[in-house]
DNA sequence: TATGAATGAGCATTCATTCAT
DNA sequence: CATGAATGAATGCTCATTCAT
């Protein structure tokens, strides 16, 4: 293992640094097999590490899957929450068209992330159930702005809410190839729209 | 060699009954616990039968998770097919409001076989993906047609076939614990209507 | 399966025939595999009758392993013993010589008997050994007698005796792959003829 | 890192010593029990190991069962071989004598080993039959060189160069418990000195 | 007697986790 | 901190044997 010399300042904290090494690693892997096709020695192989170190950075094989998706989701949700902060004052159709690119771009561009987002086999990890909860909430409360302010019709945003993640994933999991995110976000955009009586959409 | 009247089984044979036992059983299990979590011991005990019998009707574990998938969706599309069929000559909308109200019902009433069709493991299965693809194909030819005879308007059928399953799964997935299949296809409905332009949709 | 019509007597008790059909199926299995590669459903299947079946004539599957050792080399040595009788009074020589000839021959043209004899797996079954031993003693009383007679000199007979059966088997089993019983056993003979001391032996 | 000084092994690594452990004490457990009658879980006990670092120096407990043998006859095929580069210029019968001493004694001294090879499991590793070939080789190899240069009498060496270790195992296996390496070996000899028309042999 | 579906004890193998170095 | 050899619990699968028909 290559050591930088002495009081090198490139480096962040070591510690820091090998947890992002990890994640990445462990990411990798566990977006092309399932949380059993993956064991933790591919993980330290990956990265470049024993496998011992693995548990000094994380208390368990499912906990550092959970963390992969955690910081994943969590960095997602974040940004979409700053989005309609940003947008409180605004149209809600100007947050919602955000919310829909941004989260056609995680998916495609982030492939990896997404990937391992979809696993089940952490459907019961508290935390991760709760963000997915999370980023419905985050829709629906854009949703139901929409509706008070007048700009939407929807007899049930908690369960458009729920729809708009799901078709993004599908259509990404399941569709064509070769979809961009813009076509992607632009088509789902304009259904929404026309869903939500929205009547102006570029 | 003493035979039977027709009708009566005085040999034993392979029991159809026997394997739709055990697939009910493991389709149970596996709709709680995820691939791994669930031993073959479970299923057997489940079905009240012995371990070994299970290797009479799969080949193996995996063979009996993927027969689960398989045959639920394999009715599911053909019943969808059939309902194609029918309509083949009417209006596409109709075809289509019925698709989506059965991909609803079959949600939310078989719960123990759309929650295992939810599973990571199998999503490399061949044939699991090809119906995947399938009830896609489906829904897109479907959508085609109303669009050749005017009564659709949709840029992209081949992402509007995969956002159809995809929202409803998410819908059921993650939504209100309690939403009816009556709700979710007629919301769903709705905002598909507009998105296609349909003008009376009551 | 066809039946003989009733009353037909060309067919022994029809017990004792079904016993040698799966001894003799089960004989060219042994001879291939392992006790353990071969499993009681092949034997079944080779013998064209049910799995059940076997127990009605072998009360395990190591019972029917040792039978077909017990009764082929059974039948070996009851031969060789009568060859021994049939010369009691004249040239041991002419009875060794029998015998060897024989030995070679049967393992030569009864391949499948022999090479189930020399499974390991019935090592310890009793009455294998017992034959085995039988098998050297047989051969140890020629050879005594013949000391006696003066015919022979050998001061280890009970060695000598265990050397030409094992001799036999390892020339079959890892000689050339074409040697005749002919050429074996005249070979065999001539090396034993000479390390006795028989003087003529053509 | 800190480097330990030359000589101590402060990093923990595979150990040729806890190979030699588990292949002495499966020897032992092989040679009492047949290949099936031995669990893993007995020779890792037996090792005084965990059943799994028993993988970690053989892949299967065919590879485990394979390895004793193997090695068990490559170091007698190398002795042997050995003692013929040594008496390469010298009288062959010198070297035989020498090469079935050492058979009967590895076949005495070392049963557990001896008693392993025997066993039918491995009679189609590629290996063991290609070693067993070499050890017959060897021996023929002598036998040639004796005809050439006028030493024996040997019409089939390649039949005779397998009867000597097929005599020895079948000695030492179904003749009298207790022989000695010393006193099997004297009778071999003589018996072959005899066939082979060796003159002096005392 | 003959059958073969059903059974479940038995075992090889894997891999997350630990801990001596 | 870092390592990777050692561990052993956990489980899928096989196959001899049974027994209802």
């Amino acid at each position: 293992m290559v050591r930088p010399p002495d009081g090198c300042l490139l480096m962040q904290k070591p510690d820091e640094q090998k947890r992002r090494d990890i994640i990445n690693a462990a990411a990798r892997l566990f977006s092309n097999r399932s949380f059993h096709e993956v064991r933790l020695e591919d993980v330290a192989t990956a990265a470049r590490i024993g496998k011992g170190t693995i548990y000094i950075y994380f208390q368990s094989k499912e906990d550092l899957f959970a963390s992969i998706i955690r910081e994943g989701m969590r960095s997602l949700v974040e940004d979409l929450n700053e989005v309609c902060d940003r947008n409180y004052e605004g149209e809600c159709w100007e947050a919602l068209s955000t919310i829909v690119r941004e989260l056609c771009a995680f998916a495609i561009c982030r492939p990896h992330m997404f990937q391992v987002m979809r696993s089940d086999d952490l459907r019961k990890d508290p935390q991760v159930v709760e963000i997915r909860r999370e980023l419905g909430k985050l829709i629906e409360r854009v949703l139901r702005r929409g509706i008070k302010r007048g700009e939407f019709v929807d007899a049930h945003p908690e369960l458009t809410a729920q729809f708009i993640p799901g078709a993004v994933r599908a259509a990404v999991y399941y569709g064509p190839r070769d979809v961009s995110a813009k076509v992607l976000a632009g088509h789902l955009l304009k259904m929404i729209g026309c869903a939500l009586g929205v009547k102006e959409h570029a």
